[in-house]
RNA sequence: GGCCCUAUGGAGAAGCGGCUUAACUCAUUGCCCUCUCAAGGCAACAUUCACGGGUUCGAAUCCCGUUAGGGUCACCA
């Protein structure tokens, strides 16, 4: 007769550690009451979705208002779905957002007292607690193939009755220690599973920060937990490293909760004291039949945290928009504080909505345009550098033609009580500033400008060569006005739109009339900023070379 | 389909039994300002809180049912 132990060590020979070893070497945190020791676990399987930026951003805000600490942990045990390179990747796209973990997986190195905090790297630390499991009779080998256990499927499917590896289904709970011994010594592939003692008729209550108390059903299930390939599955990983890297808090997305009570069972079954969690709503989006679904990376590009950054938008933005979503009293807050700094703003489970948010871009952009606007000349300046350097070839051109000629037209309208709020990303600044650049000018059909039909050639080009021989860019910008205002009465035009409307018949039109017929000679657009600052970003002697370009037509 | 979660306007939401003829923000629309646009200012935008029943003097708020949406049912996380 082979005991439990007997098997365990038929199975893992070369294991010796016990749990009590695990126990010293990683012993409790010694932090402050109330201090929260948060984790973000993504697997390297892609790049950084947005739901995950919104999941990192709340770990780090809770370790970090609690005076704890956050760390993150590869969870690279899925190697036929890893992706080389995404883990860096994942961790250089958390610190543009300035998440930045204490301690864990930093993309090269690893760092702190309950290293490795790569999952692949933890296969002995698993193999002991698997161990005890077997010792305990709460663990045992399966020799199912896939097809068995389709078969068992499909029968369950033709009863009605719920799938899986479950109670009179678990064909290999029945095997006894001979056999089992017998069949892994003779090289028969095997997984190892849990063997819960759970019904799925009782219920338990299970308590999570966002959603409060509710009861759901037992586990019943005998998953897997040693898969063939000798790593463990997510869910006793979860179980083992959460417990051993000594974690508060687990904070992951709400398709998480129906595996709560198997997480549960698991920490019962080793002895140890479950964190505590918190299911976070998932981010979701409309589809094309009026349907929500979850933001889903292959389907819509904002899922992908990289599309926002390709795009231009300024990391703060997306974050504060996150922040948003998490608690919305966030956002008086932020308004309160100017946009400025989020780090005070205290995040509270409590408050947060339970239904998954629709993505919204509109509000994103909101978001965007104000962080962009509070930016100084420098500042708007770097963000759209460093984002062209990377990014954008064609806008780097553009800086890089001419660095202080992009700051000016950045500037304009800028660093005043009131700025322009014009720019919520950097990706689509070539088309809406490309008009101030010779080349493009030069590149547009003038002779296709859309001018007021009312005015007939002759009169634009009255109009044209009165302000270029007689409109001054050397006084502010009242004075520019009205030496304007001047020019157009002379011409026959009205001085303000009331005296225009009042009496139409007398005047070839206003001096509205007039500056749109310079503008869009200037820029070949119906609007742009404030004239007087377009026209002092281009220079008098660039403003004169249009308007005769105009005038030769 | 079973189980779980959720349900206030176009979107995010406040609301926790009477102070609600439902805050605030984004979006939208209109007006004002103005050389155009962006911005800014001022308005408008849910007679009603998915629906049905109940409890109560009184319900968006509590209870029950229905409906709808989401999640989940792997040797994936």
């Amino acid at each position: 007769m082979v005991s439990n132990l007997e098997l365990a060590n038929i199975i893992f020979p070369d294991v010796k550690e016990t749990l009590e070893d695990l126990e010293r070497r990683y012993p409790s945190r010694n932090l402050k009451e109330g201090a929260e020791v948060t984790r973000f676990a993504p697997s390297p399987t892609g790049f950084l979705h947005t739901g995950s930026l919104f999941t990192s951003l709340i770990c780090r805000k809770v370790a970090t208002q609690s005076g704890g600490v956050f760390y993150v942990r590869l969870e690279d045990t899925d190697t036929k779905r890893e992706i080389q390179g995404s883990g860096e990747q994942l961790l250089s796209q958390l610190k543009v957002f300035d998440i930045v973990p204490d301690e864990g997986y930093l993309g090269n190195e690893e760092k702190g007292e309950y290293a490795p905090y790569t999952q692949s790297k933890r296969a002995d630390i698993y193999r002991v607690a698997i161990k005890y499991l077997l010792e305990q009779g709460r663990a045992y080998p399966c020799f199912c193939s896939q097809s068995e256990l389709d078969e068992i499927r499909s029968k369950q499917e033709k009863m009605k009755l719920i799938p899986g590896y479950y109670g009179q289904f678990a064909k290999c709970r029945f095997l006894t220690n001979d056999e089992r011994a017998s069949r892994i010594l003779a090289g028969e592939p095997f997984v190892i599973r849990f063997k819960s003692t759970g019904n799925h008729i009782r219920k338990i209550k299970v308590n999570d920060l966002v959603h409060g108390t509710f009861e759901i059903a037992q586990n019943d299930q005998d998953i897997v937990i040693y898969k063939s390939d000798g790593l463990p599955t997510y869910h006793f990983a979860h179980c083992v490293d959460d417990h051993f890297m000594r974690t508060t808090t687990v904070i992951r997305g709400e398709e998480w909760i129906s595996s709560l009570p198997i997480h549960i069972e698991l920490f019962e079954a080793m002895g140890w004291k479950a964190p505590r969690y918190a299911h976070l709503p998932v981010i979701m989006k409309l589809d094309e039949k009026g349907n929500k679904r979850k933001l889903s990376k292959r389907l819509d590009s904002e899922a992908a945290v990289s599309y926002f950054l390709e795009d231009g938008y300024p990391a703060e933005a997306l974050i504060m928009y996150l922040m948003t979503i998490a608690n919305s009293n966030f956002e008086e807050w932020i308004f309160a504080h100017k946009f400025e700094h989020m780090e005070e703003f205290e995040f509270s489970f409590s408050k947060m909505s339970l239904e998954g948010a629709l993505f919204d871009i509109g509000k994103l952009n909101f978001f965007a345009r104000e962080i962009l606007a509070k930016k100084n000349k420098q500042e708007i300046f770097d963000m759209a550098y460093n984002y062209a350097k990377k990014y954008n070839p064609e806008l780097k051109e553009l800086i890089e033609k001419d660095p202080h000629f992009f700051a000016e037209i950045m500037n304009i309208e800028r660093e005043k009580e009131n700025p322009r709020k014009d720019y919520e990303k950097f990706g689509n600044l070539p088309e809406l500033i490309g008009f101030f650049y010779k080349e493009n000018y030069d590149q547009a059909d003038v002779s296709s400008l859309p001018f007021n039909e009312k005015f007939s050639k002759e009169v634009i080009k009255e109009v044209l060569t009165a302000l270029r021989d007689e409109l001054s860019l050397d006084n502010d910008e009242q004075s520019w006005f009205a030496n304007m205002k001047e020019i157009g009465i002379k011409l026959g035009f009205a001085a303000n739109n009331k005296e225009f409307k009042a009496n139409p018949e007398a005047f070839k039109g206003s001096i509205g009339d007039v500056a749109e017929i310079l503008r869009i000679s200037l820029t070949t657009k119906k609007n742009s900023p404030n004239l007087y600052y377009v026209m002092k970003v281009l220079g008098k002697e660039e403003c004169d070379r249009r308007i005769n370009k105009i005038l030769s037509i």
